[in-house]
DNA sequence: CCCGGATATGCAAACGATTGCAAGAACAAT
DNA sequence: ATTGTTCTTGCAATCGTTTGCATATCCGGG
């Protein structure tokens, strides 16, 4: 009794039967078909509306082998069982979200481990989505491809790397790195610590960026100065904790996100150094975070708004059967105080 | 040509004929139906699993008339064209979809004009979900009243009104709003502005909380302290600039998000005053932002991870045929230096 | 009065899976 | 040799739409 299950769902026979027709004539009528007088088309379109009747989409899907709905995924760490949380890759949901809906496709989000990117092909075998958006690349470059020569409609967002088959669109990561870097140095740092996990390519890239931006200042790579800090924020805070105890000498950061340095920041000040006056600080992403914290943090910006589009638009290039060669989108360095001009 | 589309999707009759068999033998197989000889069905299983055969859902949901999807909604305001950004909704949308992942169900996301949230119910009609989750009453409570009367799956996060005929699910707004202005009462302070659009119903409960806090304190609430600023960020700061023009006195604030809270010390300091000694903030959510940011605020802690679970399983309830009340889930006032003790 | 051509509608076969029922095969008991 | 059991498998109907084709109705012209 008041079981939400015992209003049975309308279909297009009910409507059929209170129009006194036929379904083949309902169906017509509701897609506007020529074939139908007028009045009839408009007196089963209005009864349809008044009784809150909408189309059965899994009949309607499997009769026209169609299907709007384009998957996106989030990986995430299985060991840690870190949650979808990262501002940075919830505020790339939100714009695919956006660009999707402007195009008239669903959205359907899930989350795999990032240790079997690969499982979400499910999602476009078993046809819940035509095509598949995955949120990094994480260390299974292969098996993107992997997905890529199988004809999966899949567009990735992260970095672009040699032997790509895959579709991919990225902020400008060699670039980012190389802007924070160089301009850490133009205001007279020389030991720079860089803080990613260097096995994923959009980091490794970036860590490209700054060694390059060394080389030019005529500078070697300290490996003592590379932290390898896992993604997850809080366990990367005891590895800039051990940083500062150690005898290894820093003046400045360059960071991976924004709140990767602002871990930094709070390590920085727990041993007794300023920012930026003892050491400067470079965030990624530009996050609504970096203009209100203390200090405002210097940062790459990466275009999210432009993101979603993008990835939405080389999808549905794929979609159309075209080729669709990986982007690269602009980034520019956002100065704020943590590691000020003339600084 | 090298199009996508060339390789057709495999079906069960595939599998069917390269294993010599009829399809009600693969169904079977691939199920685990014991009526089928065990050598039989692990060759089967075998051989759809090597091809990356994966069943046509449309198909099997239109058969079993079965659906896995849940439908999240974030609503947007047609008006401002504004994107799914508050990182407060992003955060409840990674937290739901860490719930619905965890209980085995598909997440759709869709956006929908916040003045026709009852358009969401399409959804549910049409059969891509078998229930909703909208995030925020807005200013439809009516709307949703209606979906509910229809017998449509809706969960809502939001504030308890009275006649309320849906679930919904919600912080203690009231309580979050008490909290605060106690707070801020017992620390001295005598002119609170409360900052936050009233023609919200979460906003319209915190205000409740605000004034009883008040008059508790033997204190009135007065109009010229209360802010309805909307929900846009940027067009908040002109009514704080405004207010702070003014010949209007005020020794703190109220804010009904962490976002909301910044601009407002933000305001505070571009006419020469300071943040907490002449005018203390408290935000709302506890975002990340909060802890980081300059000062860090005093805020009012949502459970954002708890939030997603609630909803979920209040929907599931729903979908059970029975009856879920409303809950309100506990919220507390975490101390940072916005509005500190003994400030 | 009959016929041709619109115009409007219905019949029935798909789409790809599931499942009740029937039936074939193998074998033992009578 | 006949019958009954048990174990496997296939047939065919079904889920809710769409759409090619057939059909029914109505009109004016010959």
């Amino acid at each position: 009794m008041g079981s939400s299950a015992d209003t049975k769902r309308l279909q297009m026979a009910d409507i059929a039967r209170l129009a006194g027709v036929s379904v083949s004539t309902v169906s017509r009528a509701l897609n506007g078909s020529t074939l139908i007088n007028a009045e009839t088309r408009e007196r089963i379109r209005q009864l349809a509306s008044s009784l809150n009747y909408s189309i059965n989409l899994s009949a309607q899907n499997l009769r026209l082998q169609k299907n709007q709905t384009v998957a996106v995924v989030v990986p995430y760490d299985a060991q840690s069982r870190q949650h979808i949380s990262d501002p940075f890759f919830l505020s790339i949901v939100g714009s695919l979200a956006d660009a999707l809906t402007d195009r008239g496709y669903d959205m359907l989000l899930s989350r795999v481990d990032a240790e079997a990117l690969d499982s979400a092909a499910t999602l476009y075998d078993s046809g819940k989505a035509i095509g598949i958006v995955i949120i990094g690349q994480w260390r299974h470059h292969d098996q993107l491809n992997a997905l890529a020569a199988r004809k999966v409609p899949v567009v990735v967002w992260g970095g672009q790397l040699p032997q790509q088959l895959y579709c991919s669109v990225g902020g400008d990561n060699v670039g980012g790195g190389l802007q924070a870097t160089r301009h850490l140095l133009q205001q007279g740092r020389r030991r720079i610590v860089f803080l990613g996990d260097a096995q994923l390519p959009e980091v490794q890239l970036r860590r490209q960026g700054y060694t390059q931006a060394l080389h030019e200042a005529g500078l070697a790579a300290d490996p003592r100065l590379e932290l390898p800090v896992p993604f997850e924020i809080t366990a990367a805070r005891g590895a800039l904790d051990r940083l500062c105890a150690s005898r290894t000498r820093f003046d400045a950061v360059v960071a991976c996100s924004d709140l990767l340095a602002l871990q930094a920041v709070q390590a920085v000040r727990a041993c007794g150094r300023e920012v930026p006056r003892d050491v400067a600080v470079v965030g990624y992403d530009d996050m609504p975070v970096a203009t209100y914290s203390d200090p405002p943090l210097t940062t790459v910006h990466q275009p999210v708004a432009l993101a979603g589009a993008e990835l939405v638009d080389a999808l549905l290039t794929l979609l159309r059967g075209e080729r669709a060669a990986p982007r690269t989108l602009p980034v520019h360095l956002v100065v704020r105080d943590s590691a000020p001009l003339g600084g």
